[in-house]
DNA sequence: GTCTATAAACTGATAGAC
DNA sequence: GTCTATCAGTTTATAGAC
């Protein structure tokens, strides 16, 4: 509970270098083995410690699965909101789902390994962790049912389709492009003015009047 | 190898009941626990039989992943040529592509463990269950791949993004569905109509002259 | 076809030296 | 902070009775 902070630290508490390599390790194991696959010795090795030695860093693999979780989540948040909150005021909706679509894929992308894990054994680990994670992915996903609601009171979304369908299958199918996106084949950039458009548009030409 | 098959029975090899009780019941476990993290215990518990009977019917607990691997992607595969093949030939791509669409929501949302299963534990595989399993997954990518350049190539398909790029992203919404479809939530031709629309014309409204 | 029994190896976690 | 040593439990797979 409580941790000790040298005075005069800028970090807060939890931030040793071996603890982030162990985070780190922790979820690019998780994101190729599976969770219960992945063993507290192959993590350490891969950390450079003995086994024994990260239980003086975490409490359980559970606690590491926790933080690896909250993070893989909280990066993406972090983009999304960045990029959507620096709009000026008068942002067209579209602007802000632009501008939420390209923050996800960056940190889809960019922290792979957080990122993928999550996607990949959240529905695979104990209902324990679940039910402590769930509390944040429901804010995010708030977070984008309140920008698809108000683009549909704008009347810039289809009213076809539930909002709810809208939510999930785009972030779905954002989540899902780090099983597949290779970075040699075109430029960041490139890649979100393509799913953009997609999303946006759909897969069909349009004749235009 | 050779499989002794009784006179007049008209199933292939390889079909006794409890056999496919194993399948199932190993496709449902690694679904929601991951293929290593799910025991042969377990499975034999579920299928109503004691672990090392297990061995009459599998060489491996590799073998049962394989089978279970190409099971769920055979449904889909049927599905779909099922469904495309039977449109007349005068069809437009558009067409076709719905009916592909229509055909692995079926086999995914109608067969969820098998199809579950796959999607979620193809990245947490052994590489030599992942390489044998990968020809089957490249001829499906290719059917559809065939789909859409065809679809290109009338000037149905937009042109600003490659169809490697609209095939990946999808076919991987669409897979992605069967981990937040609810039937309770509507019927599954609704379900499907709405899915076709955002994939085919995007979530945004389009002013028509 | 299914069972019991067992082999040989691996698992998360703890205790205590340094 | 990291180490070694170890506990108690679990794992896939095999052997042989029925």
């Amino acid at each position: 509970m409580t941790t000790k902070i040298p005075p005069g630290a800028a970090t807060s508490d939890a931030e040793s270098a071996t603890r982030e390599r162990v985070l780190l390790e922790a979820a690019r194991l998780f994101r190729h083995h599976g969770y219960a696959a992945t063993t507290l010795r192959e993590v350490a090795d891969a950390a450079g410690i003995k086994a024994g030695s990260i239980y003086y860093h975490f409490a359980s693999k559970e606690e590491i699965l926790g933080e690896v979780l909250d993070k893989g989540i909280q990066i993406v948040i972090d983009a999304v909101r960045q990029r959507v909150e620096s709009l000026p005021a008068d942002a067209t909706w579209r602007d802000r789902i632009a501008a939420g679509i390209e923050g996800h894929l960056w940190g889809m992308l960019h922290h792979g390994d957080f990122t993928s894990a999550n996607v990949r054994i959240y529905g695979q680990i104990p209902t324990s962790a679940k039910k402590r994670h769930r509390v944040v992915r429901r804010a995010y996903a708030d977070y984008w049912d309140r920008l698809f609601e108000s683009a549909l009171a704008r009347g810039e979304l289809r009213q076809d389709a539930g909002t709810a369908v809208i939510r999930l299958f785009v972030i779905g199918a954002l989540n899902w492009t780090v099983e597949w996106y290779d970075p040699k084949r075109g430029s960041f950039q490139d890649f979100v003015r393509q799913i953009t458009a997609i999303v946006f548009d759909g897969i069909l030409t349009h004749d235009k009047a």
